[in-house]
DNA sequence: GAAGAATTACTCGGATACTGCGTGTCCGAGTGTAACGGG
DNA sequence: CCCGTTACACTCGGACACGCAGTATCCGAGTAATTCTTC
């Protein structure tokens, strides 16, 4: 169980782009070659950014992509919903019921929760929450102070000296 | 992103052992039929508990599988680890050093570790807290207060009555 | 009747196919740009 | 010189292949119980 590229891929893009002084919008190669990923799934991922309204797309000559809203609006949660979408970590397919076939279970055994959905439910709120609470603009701050030239390299990366 | 079939009938098929009185080993058919399982897969599942020392298996006539130790001995995150492997949630490929090349950028910009992986790491440090916090007997109890004939049932579908 | 050995039946364990989703690629619709011609 | 028109080049967007991990299955090695034979 583990996160699909496109949840990297998103989130360093969307920093790449915060690095830029001005809001012009990039074209999908130049995103994609800033970090050696395909141009072709990467547009797949951002137009999920796009639904999400994180990103917002231009078409046309000299089109591309840019921030639909400050990365301080973004927390890191909206990403990995936008590229995963909304599913539980754990899925529960309600065994429990299962089996019981000529049992004369009763319905009220199942009225109140699975207690190991809860259990998990918990631990999955846990993960949301300190997802939801850490905005893109503090990962970019962290990410400033740990290599004050990324901004630097980045905006080169994209072709904006 | 979401765990495998095996994480829930892991749990449940644990629980089911606990529900029964005595210590004897109970084979993987009689398991799987609890809960309409593949008696396969989940014996594949199995197996990974015994590696992980929650689960004990006997061999021969009359042998199955019977709990190693304990449930309060044994937490969410164990078992989860056990069938899933210890990948971290959010794989972190270093992205952030691609696409670099002929850039001259220096080895100290990657000195400190990457801030994305810093941020997803702290959610799931936060999952994995709270996985490993709750012990499956404390599932279990809430499980017995919700549905209190749950205990019988369980003997019932493993053929002891 | 008791002990021991051969047989049997049942179990786990790993090696072997199948399926669905993540991954990667391609081409068409649409739009802004730029060139061009006319007034 | 300015404006409208036309053609163009570039972009996104979705439809189309590929590969791998999760899923499912089967068969063989090994062990305990059972049965039969012998003392």
């Amino acid at each position: 169980m583990q996160t699909s590229k496109g949840v990297e891929w998103a989130v360093h893009t969307l920093l790449n782009l915060a690095w830029l002084p001005d809001d012009e919008p990039v074209a999908t190669a130049q995103l994609a070659a800033a970090h050696d990923m395909s141009p072709s799934y990467l547009n797949k991922v951002l137009q999920q950014l796009v639904r999400a309204d994180i990103l917002q797309s231009l078409p046309g000559a000299r089109g591309g992509f840019r921030l639909a809203r400050p990365l301080d609006a973004v927390s890191m949660l909206d990403v990995v919903l936008a590229v995963e979408g909304d599913k539980p970590l754990f899925r529960c397919a309600e065994i429990r019921q299962c089996g019981t076939v000529g049992e004369r279970v009763p319905e009220s055994s199942f009225a109140l929760p699975c207690a190991v959905r809860s259990a998990m439910g918990e631990a999955e709120a846990a993960w949301r929450k300190t997802l939801a609470t850490q905005s893109l603009a503090e990962v970019q701050a962290v990410a400033l102070a740990n290599a004050p030239s990324v901004a630097q390299h980045a905006r080169r990366a994209l072709g904006r000296t």
